[in-house]
DNA sequence: GCCGCGGTTCAGCCCACGTTCAGGATGCGG
DNA sequence: CCGCATCCTGAACGTGGGCTGAACCGCGGC
């Protein structure tokens, strides 16, 4: 499965890489748009990530003129919050999907999930561990067939772990993923929401699901404990 | 895996350079940044250590102008820990995780195996002597099919003795690579640690996984004691 | 406006872990 | 057999990592 990132913001850029990298995806990034757009129609991709704001050719353009070209490989599209470029104008040039940021990476991997879905080049993906399933399409969460209500945060902090259930997850790790990539906020919080999982998940079943391995983070039993 | 490590202390870089080819890389090191960066677009390597204080240019443009260029190759910065250089500016300009100084050598082993799985470069780790499996991924121990609670201290040094199994290992040896190099305590702690080990896994299976070669050091039986 | 919910911050608690220490065992050379 | 060096071992201690409940804040719905 073949990602284009277009995308000047080396960190986001490199963080990207490394996250879709990690997830199987084979990944191209660009740095600006004119070099965006050249890579787009010399290879062949399967989802283009293309950021609005780039330096000499506007992301726009670059949607514009893969349209015109008749390439429809689906694109999502990262706008900036603060206005000056219009969401809905993202569509209007024929993008398939926009997302704001700050975003987490679990959002944006969702979205691509779902963009190749879509496109019918995808199978569906569905997360296990013992009676535990986690469906991050429908975002409905069951254990021994009763099913869990969850947050949004909630659900993209057990999504993250099921998806490395059986590692040793940092919390640093958790952070970098489920979090807007902007986030500097007390690092506690992943602590709080493993304590909200573990609640909801754990202690109505009397099972432990995710072990805490002291200095190291945190490790889902794929067994489901 | 080949190595390049860009760092002009020479004694962390010959350290580096020791416990690297140890492992199996092949290790290149430039001492300062210019010559890093020249070796870093020549040479094809799987992972690149970079110091960010080099004479000459620093990490940060090293790693940018790597980025700049399209390369892309996984990098791990070092960062001194007392301020004038940002951590979070190594992830700014591209770089894919960094360590604060001192650190352990285990843990920077750990880092780039880290790095190199997520870049799907590497194979799985697990090491094995006899009927006991040890995996620094899911922070699994186990022997004769039964799971061993390892501390965060006891996993490293267990895992140290583990990747020299039959050799002789010098105190002095396990406390340089799995202590910081800045550690000024008692060397009395690696003896405490062997008895911890000693307790756990050869104890209940009336076993000598760990022999003690007097005046030398110890020496982890491969086949399990 | 008011209410409720989800997300985040905060402060206090607790205990596992890392480390130190001192006394006891064991091996080795003379 | 003695003396010394090395290693073993249990216990004591202090710290910080992790846990937790509650307060706070912002937002959307009514």
């Amino acid at each position: 499965m073949r990602v284009l990132i277009v995308e000047d913001e080396k960190k986001i850029a490199a963080a990207l890489r490394r996250g879709l990298e990690a997830e199987g995806f084979a990944v191209d990034v660009a740095l600006d748009g004119t070099d965006g757009l050249w890579m787009a129609t010399e290879h062949a991709y399967d989802v283009i990530v293309l950021d609005i704001m780039l330096p000499g050719m506007n992301g726009f353009k670059v949607c514009e003129s893969l349209r015109e070209a008749r390439n429809w490989t689906p694109i999502l599209m990262l706008t900036a919050k603060d206005g000056e470029y219009d969401q809905a104008e993202a569509l209007d040039t024929g993008a398939d999907d926009y997302l704001t940021k700050p975003f987490s990476f679990v959002v944006l991997l969702a979205r691509i999930r779902a963009l190749l879905r879509r496109s019918g080049r995808s199978e569906p993906v569905v997360y296990r561990a013992g009676d535990l399933t986690v469906d991050p399409v429908t975002h409905h969460c069951r254990r021994a067939d009763v099913s869990i209500p969850l947050t949004a945060r909630e659900f993209a902090v057990l999504e993250f772990l099921m998806r490395r259930a059986g590692e040793v997850v940092s919390k640093s790790e958790i952070l970098d993923n489920v979090w807007d990539f902007a986030f500097e906020g007390d690092p506690n919080i992943v602590e709080v929401y493993v304590r909200h999982l573990r609640r909801k998940l754990d202690e109505p079943f009397g099972r432990q699901l995710i072990d805490t391995i002291r200095g190291a983070g945190y490790r889902l039993n794929p067994t489901g404990g």
